[in-house]
Formats: C-alpha cells, sequence, structure tokens
DNA sequence: CAATGTGAAACAGTTCACAGCA
DNA sequence: TGCTGTGAACTGTTTCACATTG
C-alpha cells in the first residue's frame, strides 16, 4: 500500500537533480571519485547550501568530512528521476525545429533515444532526418505502440499544437514538452512542460531595459 | 534621480507578462476590445487572480465592473517589458538548431528580428541562411556593432558555449540566452537565461514515473 | 576538523476573501 | 451589480546558522 521509497521531492529540486546529474557525469569521465557540495555546487552554478538540502531529500548520502562518492550519487539521481532506463520519444513536427531537435544527439546519449519523427506534410512524410524515416501524422499513435514512446514533443506551429497535445494523448502518452507558442490544455493526469523562446526574450528585453534605466 | 515610472515588478509576472501580451494580441486581431481578467486568465492558462495582482502592478488599468481596454493594455505591457520597438538578436552557431531558430519566423513578427549569424565552421561561413549571410565567428564583435544587436543566442555544442558567452560579452551583448547543455558563468551584469532541454525530458521523466509508481 | 544534514528565519509567490468603485 | 484591486493567510523555496559526525 502506497510504498514510497522516496517520499517527496520538491519541484525545485527535480528541477536541479538533472543539472547536478550532468555536472557529476563529468567529473566521473573526469577520474573524479567523490566531491563536495561546494563543488557539486560550482559545477552546478547554484549554492553548496542548496546542494546539500537537495541531495538530503534523496537520503544521507554524504559523508561528513568527506563529501559524496560521485558514482553512487549518479544512480541515486538516476533512480529518483527515473533516468534508469532510456525513455523512448516521439517528436511531432519535422520542420526545421523538429529536425533540429531529431539530429541533436544528446538525446540519445542522455537516456532519451528519439524513435518516431511524424508529420503530416506530404513533402516530407517518408524523407529520412538523423536516421528516422518521418511517418504521416494519422500513423502517430501506431508508431507510439509500436516503439513504446512515452514521452512526446510538439514541434509544429502554434496553429496546430492543442490538436496534437490532444492525439499525443490519444496515443496513450502523458508526458509531453511544447515548443509551440501559446495555449495548450492537457487533463490533469497528463504532465505538460513549454518552451516559449518569444517569452525567453521578452524577459531579456525586459532585463535589458531594466539595465538602459539605472545607467 | 532614480525616476522609476514601474517601481518593482517580481520575476514571475515578468514571466507572465509576455503571455498576457501574447493573448491580448491574439484577441485584439479578433477584434475583442475589452478583457476581464477571468477571460485573460483563460487566454494565457493561469487563474484570474494572478492576472489582476500581475496587472495591479503595472497600474490601475482596469475599470471595475467591466475590464482591461485590450489594446491599451497591449501597449503598457510592451512599455514595461521594454518591447516597443525591435530588438536585434545576434545567433552564434549556424548547425541545426541555429538555421532552425534564424528561420523560424515568429522571432522577427513579436519584435526580435534576427539580424546576425555567425559560425567557426568554415563550410557553413557565407551559406544564406533565413535571408542572412552567416558570417565567420571572428566578425561577432563587427556584425553586433553594424546591426546594433543586444540580445545574443548561444546554440553551440557545450563545449564552446562559456567562450561564446565570453565573446558576446565582449561585442557588447548584455542579454543572452543559451541552448548549449551545461554551465556557463557571466558577470552580474549580464542576465542569461538557458534552455535546457536534457533538464526538461529529466523533469518530465521523474513526473512519469510517479504516475507509474501511483498505479 | 572539514563537510554534511537540518531546524529556524527570511523571502517570494500564490490563493483567498472581500472592500470599493464604475 | 460585476469585476477590479489588494490586504491577509498560506505555501513553497532559499538562506542562515550550527550541531553532528565520520
Amino acid at each position: 500500500m502506497d510504498e514510497v521509497s522516496t517520499p517527496l521531492v520538491p519541484e525545485a529540486t527535480v528541477a536541479r537533480l538533472p543539472v547536478y546529474l550532468r555536472g557529476l557525469v563529468d567529473l566521473a569521465s573526469d577520474g573524479v571519485e567523490t566531491v563536495s557540495s561546494e563543488q557539486l555546487a560550482a559545477v552546478a552554478g547554484v549554492n553548496a547550501e542548496n546542494v546539500r538540502k537537495d541531495l538530503s531529500i534523496l537520503g544521507s548520502y554524504g559523508k561528513r568530512g568527506v563529501g559524496y562518492e560521485v558514482d553512487f550519487l549518479i544512480e541515486q539521481i538516476k533512480r529518483v528521476l527515473g533516468a534508469g532506463d532510456p525513455v523512448s520519444v516521439v517528436i511531432v513536427g519535422a520542420g526545421n525545429l523538429g529536425r533540429a531537435l531529431a539530429y541533436y544527439g544528446g538525446f540519445a546519449s542522455g537516456g532519451f533515444p528519439i524513435k518516431g519523427l511524424v508529420d503530416s506534410s506530404p513533402e516530407i512524410i517518408g524523407q529520412e532526418v538523423a536516421g528516422i524515416t518521418v511517418e504521416p501524422f494519422e500513423e502517430l499513435k501506431d508508431v507510439v505502440q509500436k516503439n513504446s514512446c512515452t514521452l512526446g514533443i510538439i514541434a509544429t506551429p502554434a496553429a496546430a499544437a492543442q490538436s496534437v497535445a490532444d492525439q499525443l494523448i490519444n496515443a496513450g502518452i502523458y508526458s509531453i514538452l511544447n515548443f509551440a507558442p501559446g495555449l495548450v490544455t492537457v487533463p490533469e493526469s497528463v504532465t505538460l512542460r513549454k518552451v516559449d523562446l518569444a517569452t525567453e526574450l521578452h524577459i531579456l528585453a525586459f532585463h535589458e531595459q531594466q539595465r538602459e534605466r539605472n545607467e
């Protein structure tokens, strides 16, 4: 009955764990075997007490006076993040962005192999992109099931985004990353995150203006 | 001395204003002249009290019993965000991602025209991408100054990111959007935001796992 | 004794509830 | 009367300070 090994991980911590993970993997490949919270903070771009609070939530994995064992910590963070084994990804939209994402090798090596690529445009369907054949959008459910995709990326124009999200959910996907601008709504049971470039630029412009004002 | 028209805008509000702006522009193009906080909340995907709190920070622009005047609100949000006139952008890295960004028309129409595109690879330099000629990375400072770019986007591999950031700052850019994974540090006077795809996928995987655990 | 783990304090952001105004 | 504007309560997050321990 509701056996939970990691009782409660704050969202802010979840968002930092992948950053620690990346830093730890780098350190490991440099042959480093032990890190202090101070060192890990430095490679992650946060402060040391933050690192300690975050790691203490996963369990007491550090040794006082010494630090944390790199390999062991990598395993623990992977376990908590659910990054034990690869998570197959389907990308909807094989335009410029979809292709750029498909070609980006970091996904596969990071444990997120792109296993499906669909588009609705007849000129694009059938093309080979990064070793994957672009399938028709109508085949989405099939593609998802054949490749056991559990994560979907929306890389279409804004106008299509909501219906793409609906179809992803219909295909059995509960985790969606949306690159299209504009509002997409999903049921509570689905996790939707968005990467909103226009918003990012506006935020930067705001700070730029603040700077100018203080000159 | 220190005349500040908008005394203090919380970061969380700054991050939502562009979303309101997009919704308002859509509404305006549909001929809508007045919105309630409830309606604006619906198109922005937040709740109504949040909208009211955010807008009240800019000033008392609403009419009780009626709502907000769409056109006027658009102007006010633009003013606060510093989106009055176009902000020229330079992209460093004309690989798949850099090209995808350059081709994305939403930037120009949103007030962020791409005015420069540089890369270090000889095969790419000189190519025409989205109507822009790719210039050598060494010419960055020139490109920035000639086109009055105030915002830089890093679309290079992780290994180059830090030195690209340094060069952008050296070229006079204080606002940077980084797509490369890994740590990039900048002086306090510079605003750096990052879009971290690997982290986004890890966060989704975490929630996916949470779901599975509760089944 | 160096570095972790963690309560307590401070801060930021959201939600609630309702007073106040067109 | 309907919808804004906002103090107050609450929730989440960060920072601080220090006792704890390998």
